[in-house]
DNA sequence: AGATAAATGAAAACGTTTGTCAATTATTGG
DNA sequence: CCAATAATTGACAAACGTTTTCATTTATCT
């Protein structure tokens, strides 16, 4: 999601445009990786050095609200926060080497549509990993 | 997963089983609710009231690495732990009020067999969470 | 039963998240 | 542009969730 539709989405929401949340914005967008609120706060601090840590927290979590940025759980005590990707793929995670897939195509459609009429949830977002082993590991278990 | 085998896994993987451990595995066991170990603390407590909450918090670490019971994301600020039913699950998360619906027949089969010929990994298994909103808390936002 | 290393529980350290509040500031409208 | 207004900020502290530390206890093995 481009930083002006953001911007645009906060003050459509009845939310201000202040420096520090655009400062917070930007630093999302520029980085790939998935950061907690103390991971961005470090980053966002050589912007404005005069940010509050709490106000990183205050905008993410609207942001996140707003489905501005996406928030993901990943299993460590923190949640962390990336910028909306572009499209949508999932993870294939080797347990030998760490080494992570994206792919694209998971196709749950039939499985959502599936679980929205028994369940009555609406469904927003999901999160696949596959974990396994790639060649090289495989072939290092087999001979072990 | 039975009582007894769970005993012996932690046997067999070099762990002491102790009345502690047999009390936190108790409790896991018999709550069909995903349980935060600040809450299952609190159960535990009525079996054996001298327990520690850091001694919850240590087994179910050791019991989730183990895959003996199940750690949930909840998108809560806390993990949930639940006892891992027979046969395969996934979860269906509402971000409103963090209830957990288990369910069954996810189907990726295809989906891990098209990854398996592409990229030449072995899978061994997945985790698969669907965050959405329970009809609850669908209705609360639309109102707001 | 005795030796040994693992496990326990209390307290404290640690990181994350939320609440409070006076001071600042983006926005609105004249 | 200026003044009025209410949202936002940042410092501080409080509330959580989780891990570390360490002396004491205890499960397990011989
Ligand atoms: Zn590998
Ligand atoms: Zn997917
Ligand atoms: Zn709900
Ligand atoms: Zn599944």
């Amino acid at each position: 999601m481009p930083f002006d539709d953001i911007a645009a989405a906060l003050r459509r929401a009845g939310h201000r445009v202040t420096p520090q949340r655009l400062a917070i914005i930007r630093t999302v967008l520029a980085s790939e990786e998935h950061l907690t609120p103390g991971a961005l706060y470090e980053k966002v601090r050589r912007m404005d050095p005069e940010i509050g840590e709490v106000t990183v927290y205050r905008t993410l979590n609207i942001l996140s609200e707003l489905g501005l940025v996406c928030m993901v759980h990943t299993g460590e005590n923190a949640h962390s926060f990336v910028s909306r990707p572009p499209e949508h793929h999932d993870h294939l995670i080797c347990s030998g080497c760490g080494k992570v897939i994206n792919f694209t195509g998971c196709n749950i459609d039939a499985l959502e549509k599936r679980l929205v009429s028994e369940t009555g949830f609406t469904i927003e977002e999901h999160r696949l990993d596959l974990f396994g082993r790639c060649h090289e590991c495989a072939a290092v278990t087999a001979r072990g």
